[in-house]
DNA sequence: CGGTATCCGACCTGATACTG
DNA sequence: CAGTATCAGGTCGGATACCG
């Protein structure tokens, strides 16, 4: 068994797509780093995230259940509690996404500089 | 100034959104990724990725060059020859999905049994 | 409070055809 | 070879209304 993989580049690179449909939407990340923090209601995860309608983030939120990245935990109180809290699996994708989140800080003035310039020399024609 | 940042996890957040909608979508993650070896051409870059169309090619690309992260060089040749290269810029975001990519290998499988469990329970119903 | 159901517009993506 | 233009389908995301 090889143990340096010689595997094509774009090989590798298929096994991202996946991650990335899974993260690469509006919310999951917000809503991931938010429990990272600490398990919080549905209505908690709402207001602090801001923006976001009660649909989506059910849905994102059942996305990230069916995962493993979260779990659910209903208490039968009135009116009824959701607790969402992040798995171990959750809080272990928190680390990578911090790296991402830290080459963002770094970078993204360069980058709206870079839109900034390369849009203005198009409206020039 | 401050070194550790009090700032809210959500408002950290909000600067992860653009970053990852620039890296969320489909092709981009793997036209990078791809590039990482060396500059490509057009339709080498689509043979190497392969699945892709013509057109999502040349409007990521695009994209990309309008956030700096790939030169296109034109030689003025017959047939065109146009050679897409990673900027500093773009190769210092390869780290960062290099870091997502292993989370990905280390992970994927357990998500896969996750979702799988998560459905058989809900087809039960 | 914590959802689900329904509708709708916007955007993402691909297929195809055409151009320099 | 390296695109652009056009069209069509599917998905994403939000608003609204309703339910337990």
């Amino acid at each position: 068994m090889k143990l340096t993989t010689p595997e094509p580049i774009h090989v590798e690179c298929k096994r991202f797509s996946g991650v990335l449909s899974l993260i690469g939407d509006k919310w999951t990340v917000m809503i991931v780093m938010t429990l990272t923090e600490r398990p919080r209601r549905f209505n908690d995860i709402k207001r602090t995230i801001g923006g976001i309608s009660q649909q989506m983030l059910a849905r994102t939120l059942r996305a990230l259940e069916r995962d493993g990245m979260v779990t659910r935990a209903v208490h039968p109180t009135v009116p009824p509690q959701v607790e969402y809290t992040l798995t171990a699996l959750g809080r272990s994708l928190a680390a990578p996404i911090r790296e991402l989140g830290s080459w963002a800080g770094a970078h993204i003035a360069e980058i709206e500089s870079n839109r900034s310039a390369f849009d203005e020399v198009k409206d020039r024609r």
